[in-house]
RNA sequence: GCUACUGUGGCUCAGUCGGUAGAGCAGCUGAUUCGUAAUCAGCAGGUCGCCGGUUCAAGUCCGGCCAGUAGCUCCA
């Protein structure tokens, strides 16, 4: 028998042999490091035995699969000693993920965060004992009963899921049964050093309707030093949290009596916005967006016209008393249906179009209350929305435009790294959500798969994540925590143009129906000065900075020319404030630090006398003296920098 | 909305077994005019998130609500 390996060389071996024998065969100190391995590509036990001919790559914790393995027997150990220590509770699933692992649990008594301690002694005694684990194939029907002995009715009904004439692999360690596709390690001494690091809700199968179960989550590393790097690394994770350090650098703030999800901007929040903004929407003039302004309410006639009241209605704010006969208003959660009524005033000619209509709008959206967090997910926010009207010929050429303003945009904020993209379809299965029928989601998705493919980016795809009128392309980001959301989209869409009867009238004298494209330039203002403070910090560049320059006076004979300085450095715009405090210079140096004020220029005797100034940077610490129109030309070169070269963000 | 946790001066936190609230920073006042991450002294500031209950007595115990945090669900 040939086993290739994961080199290319190959090792010749008679008759059967596990993984692990291969292992030994190919180095001591690899099987000793083994975990698992990949026949021929899929993820088996150690203890696989090897037949015939075939590739073979043994996996250790040093590849990302061998590690998700490890994790994935740490669960099973959770599991096993929270059944020990629980004999009531019912095992629901228990994977691996990014940085660990969870498993959920159907507990007759809740337990409490202080219950960890105890399971997590309970694990360590199981690896202490370190049990075989041993995987076992069965019949579905087998499995059935093996399960209904236990009476483990989540795993019961997972089993219904799987195909009638499966194999079923159940594995055992102890006297602990899991049903499990493993693979797994050979035995629980493998695990070193495990964690357990919170305890959370999460619904059965990940539906609303269904039972909340009790998740634990925890993590395993091979090394102890490298479970303390792990914690470090989130305490130092949760220091750079934009709604921490949003707070603390008064960015904004929130009041109870004003309420959830309604953060204040506080003046350097709002100046930050205000920046970025006009930076939007200069570009998005440049690039032959037509601006409109349009109310934050309408009735409720408009919304029945766009599906919102279907759809959308229990996610708005609605405003008027039913009952004396009062017409129903709603807060807008969606600039679109606004923007259309602007489109179907006057009839359109086909020359006209492409019309990009853009506005940065307030939007609300009564977002359930444990759905808010700081900047990220709150109920009144600012979008820069858009909609391009336009020809089925014109659709790709606009997508690809919009993306190109996109990519433009999150280069010259320095978040062009921190994205990936993601393809939003609809979920067949549960088209209740969405409007059109299911040809029109097919031919508008394959549209969009096309231009996408043309456009050659890579991308993820999220089924059933599509707006209700059509399929997305999703820029995503990761916060601090590492939670995935939205920061900005591109969405064709075939159904409300139909809705609203939107039309063009072609070149051979027929009304056709338009395409539409909701997009956004830069996402939710909100979100994205959340994400900006995580990323940089709170240190903001230069060119968004809302205080640019702090000059700080040595001693009150200073204060002229500071007033001075500042005055002319505020004359090029460049946003300027003056320390005249009597302040040691020390203490004035480390509160415009602790601000993170990008420059700082320092005046006393000596400045005066050279007629210099001394500059310190937020980065870079004590620059000297010099001219003072250097340092204007330095620091105008710095803002202007902002935009780079964004070509390149589509691969040609 | 669900699960778990949290809520004490502007901020960070202490407050034991239930006996009536304390520190540092910030603020104010005065002195100090100082050279690259905290000058010194004094003063002032709190219905302990809100409402109700238990108790002779509640920051502390119990219930409800409000707000915040993590996760689930949802989403820009």
């Amino acid at each position: 028998m040939k086993i290739t390996l994961k080199d290319n060389s190959v090792l010749e071996t008679e008759g059967k042999i596990t993984a692990l024998e291969a292992a030994k065969k190919i180095s001591e100190g690899l099987a000793k490091a083994a975990v698992a391995c990949e026949v021929d590509g899929v993820l088996k036990d150690l203890s696989f035995v090897l037949e015939d001919d075939c590739k073979l790559n043994i996996l250790t914790l040093k590849d990302e699969e061998g590690l998700k393995v490890y994790r994935h027997t740490a669960a099973h150990i959770l599991a096993q000693a929270v059944k020990n220590l629980y004999p009531t509770v019912k095992l629901a699933i228990g994977p691996a993920i990014s940085n660990g692992f969870y498993y959920d649990f159907d507990f007759v008594t809740p337990i409490t965060i202080k219950d960890l301690e105890k399971i997590e002694q309970e694990m360590q005694a199981i690896i202490k004992a370190d049990f075989t684990i041993k995987a076992e194939t069965f019949t579905r029907n087998e499995a059935k009963i093996l399960f209904s002995g236990f009476d483990e009715k989540y795993k019961l009904e997972l089993l219904k899921d799987i195909p009638k004439d499966q194999k079923i692999t159940v594995y055992r360690q102890g006297d602990f049964v899991d049903l499990c596709r493993g693979p797994h390690l050979p035995s629980t001494g493998y695990i070193k050093c495990i964690k357990l690091t919170s305890l959370a809700g999460a619904y059965w199968r990940g539906k609303e309707g269904n039972k909340m179960l009790t998740r634990i989550y925890g993590t395993a590393f091979e090394k102890k030093n490298e479970l303390a790097e792990y914690l470090k690394k989130l305490e130092e994770a949760k220091l750079r949290d934009h709604n921490k350090l949003g707070r603390e650098l008064g960015i904004f703030m929130t009041d109870e009596n004003i309420g959830q999800g309604l953060p204040l901007l506080m003046p350097k929040g709002a100046k930050i916005l205000q920046i970025i903004q006009r930076f939007v929407e200069d570009e998005e003039e440049k690039r032959g967006y037509l601006l409109t302004k349009t109310p934050s309410m309408a009735k409720s006639n408009l919304y029945k016209m766009s599906g919102h009241w279907d759809h959308y209605k229990d996610k708005m704010f609605i405003l008027g008393d039913e009952k004396k006969g009062e017409d129903l208003y709603a807060l807008r959660p969606m600039t679109c249906p606004f923007q259309f009524t602007i489109y179907n005033n006057g009839i359109k000619s086909y020359k006209e179009l492409p019309i990009r209509y853009a506005e940065t709008a307030s939007l609300f959206r009564k977002e359930t209350s444990g759905e808010m967090h700081g900047l990220i997910r709150v109920r009144q926010f600012t979008l820069s929305d858009g909609h391009i009207v336009c020809t089925p010929s014109q659709v790709e050429n606009e997508f690809r435009e919009a993306l190109d303003l996109i990519n433009y945009i999150l280069k010259c904020l320095g978040l062009e790294n921190e994205v990936t993209y993601r393809f939003s379809r609809w979920d067949p299965k549960d088209s209740e959500k969405y409007i059109g029928t299911a040809e029109q989601w097919e031919t508008t998705e394959g549209l969009m798969e096309t231009i996408l493919k043309h456009l050659n980016i890579d991308y993820a795809t999220g089924i059933g994540e599509a707006a209700f009128y059509g399929p997305k392309l999703d820029v995503q980001t990761k916060n601090v925590h590492g939670k995935e959301d939205t920061l900005i989209t591109i969405q064709i869409d075939f159904a409300l143009a139909e809705r609203f009867d939107m039309s063009y009238v072609d070149e051979d004298g027929i009304k056709k129906r338009p395409l539409i494209i909701h997009r956004s330039s830069i996402g939710c203002y909100e979100r994205t000065l959340a994400m900006l403070i995580e990323k940089y910090n709170g240190a903001l560049p230069l060119w968004m900075s809302p205080t640019q320059v702090r000059i700080l006076t040595i001693t009150d004979r200073a204060a002229e020319k500071a007033t001075e300085i500042s005055t002319e450095l505020r004359k090029e715009g460049i946003r300027t404030e003056c320390d005249m405090r009597n302040e040691k210079i020390g203490y004035k140096i480390r509160e415009a630090r602790l601000e993170k004020i990008p420059y700082m220029v320092i005046i006393g005797d000596s400045e005066i006398q050279e007629n210099k100034i001394a500059v310190r940077s937020r980065s870079a610490g004590d620059l000297g003296t010099m001219e003072y129109k250097d340092f204007l030309k330095m620091i105008q070169k710095e803002i202007k920098n902002k935009t780079i070269d964004y070509k390149e963000t589509i691969k040609e």
